[in-house]
DNA sequence: CAGCATCCGACACGATACTG
DNA sequence: CAGTATCGTGTCGGATGCTG
Protein backbone atom coordinates (compact mmCIF):
# COMPACT_ATOMS: atom_id res chain seq x y z
CA UNK A 1 0.00 0.00 0.00
CA UNK A 2 1.34 3.55 -0.92
CA UNK A 3 -0.62 5.22 1.29
CA UNK A 4 0.72 2.72 4.08
CA UNK A 5 4.27 4.34 3.44
CA UNK A 6 3.39 7.83 3.14
CA UNK A 7 1.77 7.60 6.22
CA UNK A 8 4.95 5.80 7.63
CA UNK A 9 6.88 8.82 6.91
CA UNK A 10 4.92 11.04 8.03
CA UNK A 11 4.77 9.63 11.63
CA UNK A 12 8.66 9.51 11.21
CA UNK A 13 8.74 13.36 10.36
CA UNK A 14 6.56 14.15 13.20
CA UNK A 15 8.23 11.77 15.78
CA UNK A 16 5.49 9.59 16.41
CA UNK A 17 5.44 7.72 18.95
CA UNK A 18 3.44 5.05 18.36
CA UNK A 19 5.69 4.46 15.52
CA UNK A 20 8.30 1.24 15.62
CA UNK A 21 11.34 3.39 14.85
CA UNK A 22 10.82 6.56 16.70
CA UNK A 23 14.11 7.61 17.55
CA UNK A 24 12.73 9.16 20.28
CA UNK A 25 11.73 5.77 22.08
CA UNK A 26 14.78 5.28 23.58
CA UNK A 27 15.09 8.58 25.44
CA UNK A 28 11.26 8.25 26.29
CA UNK A 29 12.00 4.71 27.49
CA UNK A 30 14.83 5.61 30.08
CA UNK A 31 13.23 9.11 31.00
CA UNK A 32 10.09 7.50 32.29
CA UNK A 33 11.73 5.08 33.92
CA UNK A 34 11.63 4.17 37.74
CA UNK A 35 14.55 5.93 38.70
CA UNK A 36 14.57 8.62 36.29
CA UNK A 37 11.61 10.21 37.29
CA UNK A 38 12.47 10.21 40.63
CA UNK A 39 15.80 11.76 40.31
CA UNK A 40 14.46 14.42 37.93
CA UNK A 41 11.81 15.45 40.47
CA UNK A 42 14.22 15.41 43.26
CA UNK A 43 16.07 18.06 41.45
CA UNK A 44 13.00 20.71 40.53
CA UNK A 45 13.66 21.22 44.34
CA UNK A 46 17.36 22.80 43.09
CA UNK A 47 20.60 21.42 42.30
CA UNK A 48 21.96 18.76 44.60
CA UNK A 49 25.27 16.25 45.08
CA UNK A 50 25.42 12.94 44.57
CA UNK A 51 25.03 11.52 47.75
CA UNK A 52 22.51 13.89 48.20
CA UNK A 53 20.44 12.16 45.47
CA UNK A 54 21.42 8.89 46.56
CA UNK A 55 19.68 9.40 50.19
CA UNK A 56 16.84 11.53 48.58
CA UNK A 57 15.71 8.69 46.13
CA UNK A 58 15.35 6.17 48.64
CA UNK A 59 16.33 2.61 47.53
CA UNK A 60 18.47 3.69 44.40
CA UNK A 61 21.96 2.03 44.32
CA UNK A 62 25.24 4.19 43.00
CA UNK A 63 25.34 2.55 40.00
CA UNK A 64 21.90 3.12 39.08
CA UNK A 65 21.95 6.71 40.13
CA UNK A 66 25.41 7.11 37.96
CA UNK A 67 24.08 5.10 35.07
CA UNK A 68 20.73 7.31 35.07
CA UNK A 69 22.33 10.60 35.53
CA UNK A 70 25.09 9.80 32.78
CA UNK A 71 21.92 9.77 30.71
CA UNK A 72 20.13 12.09 31.77
CA UNK A 73 23.36 14.54 31.19
CA UNK A 74 23.65 13.35 27.62
CA UNK A 75 19.98 13.64 26.57
CA UNK A 76 20.49 16.89 27.72
CA UNK A 77 18.25 17.39 30.68
CA UNK A 78 20.79 17.59 33.36
CA UNK A 79 23.92 19.54 33.92
CA UNK A 80 27.03 18.05 35.53
CA UNK A 81 29.48 20.22 37.33
CA UNK A 82 32.36 19.59 38.57
CA UNK A 83 33.95 21.95 41.39
CA UNK A 84 37.94 21.37 41.28
CA UNK A 85 38.01 20.73 45.19
CA UNK A 86 39.50 18.13 46.78
CA UNK A 87 37.54 15.57 47.62
CA UNK A 88 35.47 16.65 44.62
CA UNK A 89 32.56 18.40 44.49
CA UNK A 90 29.96 17.14 41.83
CA UNK A 91 26.73 19.04 41.33
CA UNK A 92 23.93 18.04 39.30
CA UNK A 93 21.25 20.30 38.18
CA UNK A 94 18.42 20.48 35.47
CA UNK A 95 19.05 21.83 32.57
CA UNK A 96 16.33 24.50 30.82
CA UNK A 97 15.08 21.48 28.83
CA UNK A 98 14.76 19.23 31.93
CA UNK A 99 13.33 21.88 33.68
CA UNK A 100 10.42 21.95 30.80
CA UNK A 101 10.34 17.68 31.05
CA UNK A 102 9.80 18.32 34.90
CA UNK A 103 6.22 20.08 34.69
CA UNK A 104 4.78 17.24 32.81
CA UNK A 105 6.44 14.80 35.17
CA UNK A 106 5.88 16.32 38.37
CA UNK A 107 2.31 16.78 37.12
CA UNK A 108 1.98 12.56 36.30
CA UNK A 109 3.56 11.90 39.81
CA UNK A 110 1.25 14.26 41.71
CA UNK A 111 -1.64 12.51 39.75
CA UNK A 112 -0.50 9.21 41.17
CA UNK A 113 -0.06 10.76 44.66
CA UNK A 114 -3.71 11.76 44.84
CA UNK A 115 -5.25 8.62 43.15
CA UNK A 116 -2.74 6.70 44.79
CA UNK A 117 -5.60 5.44 46.96
CA UNK A 118 -7.90 4.05 44.41
CA UNK A 119 -5.43 2.57 42.32
CA UNK A 120 -4.36 0.57 45.62
CA UNK A 121 -8.23 -0.01 46.16
CA UNK A 122 -8.38 -1.18 42.33
CA UNK A 123 -5.79 -4.13 42.91
CA UNK A 124 -7.31 -4.73 45.97
CA UNK A 125 -10.85 -6.03 44.57
CA UNK A 126 -8.87 -7.46 41.58
CA UNK A 127 -7.56 -9.55 43.22
CA UNK A 128 -10.14 -10.73 46.04
CA UNK A 129 -12.44 -11.67 43.09
CA UNK A 130 -10.30 -13.46 40.47
CA UNK A 131 -6.55 -13.51 39.87
CA UNK A 132 -4.59 -13.41 42.90
CA UNK A 133 -0.79 -11.83 41.28
CA UNK A 134 0.46 -15.26 42.85
CA UNK A 135 0.09 -18.60 43.27
CA UNK B 1 16.42 9.07 65.28
CA UNK B 2 12.81 9.50 66.05
CA UNK B 3 12.08 12.16 64.00
CA UNK B 4 13.85 10.90 60.93
CA UNK B 5 10.68 7.42 61.71
CA UNK B 6 8.33 9.83 62.47
CA UNK B 7 9.31 11.58 58.57
CA UNK B 8 9.26 7.93 57.33
CA UNK B 9 5.66 7.27 58.47
CA UNK B 10 4.70 10.91 57.26
CA UNK B 11 5.57 10.13 53.73
CA UNK B 12 4.32 6.65 53.33
CA UNK B 13 0.98 8.05 54.56
CA UNK B 14 1.44 10.86 51.86
CA UNK B 15 2.31 8.25 49.25
CA UNK B 16 5.55 10.16 49.17
CA UNK B 17 7.01 8.55 45.85
CA UNK B 18 10.89 9.25 47.36
CA UNK B 19 10.12 6.87 49.90
CA UNK B 20 11.32 3.35 49.02
CA UNK B 21 8.54 1.42 50.54
CA UNK B 22 6.27 3.55 48.42
CA UNK B 23 3.28 1.27 47.58
CA UNK B 24 2.48 2.96 44.42
CA UNK B 25 5.80 3.01 43.20
CA UNK B 26 5.11 -0.69 40.99
CA UNK B 27 2.00 0.81 39.74
CA UNK B 28 3.83 3.83 38.54
CA UNK B 29 6.77 1.74 36.98
CA UNK B 30 4.88 -0.61 34.94
CA UNK B 31 2.39 2.73 34.59
CA UNK B 32 4.99 4.40 33.01
CA UNK B 33 6.73 1.92 31.19
CA UNK B 34 7.66 2.06 27.70
CA UNK B 35 4.30 0.24 26.63
CA UNK B 36 1.83 1.33 29.22
CA UNK B 37 2.24 4.70 28.32
CA UNK B 38 2.07 4.01 24.48
CA UNK B 39 -1.35 1.97 25.15
CA UNK B 40 -2.97 3.93 27.58
CA UNK B 41 -2.64 6.86 25.07
CA UNK B 42 -3.80 4.84 22.09
CA UNK B 43 -6.71 4.44 23.85
CA UNK B 44 -7.23 8.18 24.74
CA UNK B 45 -9.04 7.88 21.18
CA UNK B 46 -11.58 5.49 22.10
CA UNK B 47 -11.97 1.51 22.90
CA UNK B 48 -9.76 -0.78 20.72
CA UNK B 49 -9.62 -4.61 20.23
CA UNK B 50 -6.88 -6.54 20.94
CA UNK B 51 -5.58 -6.60 16.90
CA UNK B 52 -6.02 -3.00 16.99
CA UNK B 53 -3.80 -1.72 19.81
CA UNK B 54 -1.21 -4.85 18.43
CA UNK B 55 -1.23 -2.71 15.17
CA UNK B 56 -1.27 0.71 16.48
CA UNK B 57 1.60 0.11 18.82
CA UNK B 58 4.51 -0.57 16.51
CA UNK B 59 6.37 -3.18 17.80
CA UNK B 60 4.97 -4.64 20.66
CA UNK B 61 4.21 -8.21 20.84
CA UNK B 62 0.93 -10.31 21.88
CA UNK B 63 2.57 -11.39 25.24
CA UNK B 64 3.82 -7.29 25.95
CA UNK B 65 0.16 -6.17 24.81
CA UNK B 66 -2.10 -8.94 26.90
CA UNK B 67 0.10 -8.63 30.16
CA UNK B 68 0.24 -4.59 30.15
CA UNK B 69 -3.67 -4.67 29.60
CA UNK B 70 -3.95 -7.25 32.62
CA UNK B 71 -1.59 -5.20 34.90
CA UNK B 72 -3.39 -1.57 33.88
CA UNK B 73 -6.48 -3.55 33.86
CA UNK B 74 -5.74 -4.52 37.57
CA UNK B 75 -4.80 -1.23 38.39
CA UNK B 76 -8.38 -0.16 37.34
CA UNK B 77 -7.24 1.82 34.64
CA UNK B 78 -8.45 0.12 31.63
CA UNK B 79 -12.11 -2.01 31.25
CA UNK B 80 -12.06 -4.94 29.58
CA UNK B 81 -15.44 -6.14 27.64
CA UNK B 82 -15.83 -9.49 26.25
CA UNK B 83 -18.66 -9.95 23.61
CA UNK B 84 -20.04 -13.55 23.73
CA UNK B 85 -20.04 -13.45 20.17
CA UNK B 86 -17.94 -16.34 18.01
CA UNK B 87 -15.06 -15.45 17.30
CA UNK B 88 -14.73 -13.67 20.32
CA UNK B 89 -14.69 -10.35 20.51
CA UNK B 90 -12.84 -8.44 23.55
CA UNK B 91 -12.41 -4.69 23.46
CA UNK B 92 -10.51 -2.48 26.07
CA UNK B 93 -10.99 0.98 26.86
CA UNK B 94 -9.99 3.52 29.56
CA UNK B 95 -11.70 3.70 32.85
CA UNK B 96 -12.75 7.23 34.12
CA UNK B 97 -9.48 6.63 36.34
CA UNK B 98 -7.19 5.78 33.59
CA UNK B 99 -8.61 8.83 31.76
CA UNK B 100 -7.99 10.92 34.58
CA UNK B 101 -4.27 9.47 34.31
CA UNK B 102 -4.00 10.11 30.30
CA UNK B 103 -4.17 13.68 30.85
CA UNK B 104 -0.99 14.30 32.34
CA UNK B 105 0.54 11.32 30.80
CA UNK B 106 -0.25 13.06 27.32
CA UNK B 107 0.92 15.68 28.11
CA UNK B 108 4.10 14.00 28.81
CA UNK B 109 4.17 12.53 25.48
CA UNK B 110 3.65 15.27 23.64
CA UNK B 111 6.26 17.39 25.34
CA UNK B 112 8.74 14.69 23.76
CA UNK B 113 6.90 15.31 20.80
CA UNK B 114 7.74 19.12 20.59
CA UNK B 115 11.19 18.96 22.19
CA UNK B 116 12.57 15.31 20.64
CA UNK B 117 14.53 17.68 17.86
CA UNK B 118 16.36 19.10 20.94
CA UNK B 119 17.05 15.93 22.90
CA UNK B 120 18.28 13.95 19.72
CA UNK B 121 20.77 17.00 19.42
CA UNK B 122 22.03 16.76 22.66
CA UNK B 123 22.78 12.94 22.10
CA UNK B 124 24.57 13.70 19.19
CA UNK B 125 26.63 16.66 20.92
CA UNK B 126 27.15 14.43 23.92
CA UNK B 127 28.39 11.49 21.72
CA UNK B 128 30.89 13.72 19.62
CA UNK B 129 32.49 15.01 22.23
CA UNK B 130 33.12 12.38 25.05
CA UNK B 131 31.36 9.48 25.39
CA UNK B 132 30.25 7.61 22.70
CA UNK B 133 27.61 4.98 23.75
CA UNK B 134 29.33 1.88 22.84
CA UNK B 135 32.80 1.41 22.29
C1' DC C 1 -9.67 -13.49 16.86
C1' DA C 2 -7.79 -13.38 21.42
C1' DG C 3 -4.55 -15.07 24.45
C1' DC C 4 -1.82 -18.35 27.26
C1' DA C 5 2.40 -21.61 27.85
C1' DT C 6 7.06 -22.30 27.04
C1' DC C 7 11.72 -21.59 25.91
C1' DC C 8 15.59 -18.63 25.73
C1' DG C 9 18.71 -14.66 25.11
C1' DA C 10 19.67 -9.97 26.67
C1' DC C 11 20.14 -6.70 29.80
C1' DA C 12 18.46 -4.26 34.14
C1' DC C 13 19.52 -4.17 38.62
C1' DG C 14 21.74 -4.77 43.15
C1' DA C 15 25.78 -5.98 46.15
C1' DT C 16 30.43 -5.77 46.58
C1' DA C 17 35.05 -4.32 45.97
C1' DC C 18 38.18 -1.05 44.22
C1' DT C 19 40.04 3.84 42.51
C1' DG C 20 41.33 8.90 42.47
C1' DC D 1 33.16 12.16 48.10
C1' DA D 2 32.11 10.45 43.63
C1' DG D 3 32.29 7.35 41.10
C1' DT D 4 34.05 2.70 38.06
C1' DA D 5 34.64 -2.55 37.53
C1' DT D 6 32.97 -6.94 38.11
C1' DC D 7 29.84 -10.52 39.11
C1' DG D 8 25.46 -12.98 39.85
C1' DT D 9 20.64 -13.05 39.53
C1' DG D 10 16.18 -11.83 38.20
C1' DT D 11 13.11 -10.00 35.08
C1' DC D 12 12.06 -8.15 30.56
C1' DG D 13 10.66 -9.17 26.32
C1' DG D 14 10.57 -11.64 21.66
C1' DA D 15 9.60 -16.03 18.94
C1' DT D 16 7.06 -19.96 18.57
C1' DG D 17 3.35 -23.16 19.14
C1' DC D 18 -1.25 -24.38 21.03
C1' DT D 19 -6.22 -23.56 22.64
C1' DG D 20 -11.13 -22.21 22.32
Amino acid sequence: METQQVATAARLLAHDTFDKKCALRPIMDQTTSRWATLIISALVAGPHRFAQLHQRVGGISQKMLSQNLKALARAGLVDRQVAPTNPPQVTYSLTDLGTGLAGPLTELIQWFGRHGGELLAAQEHYDSQQGPPRG
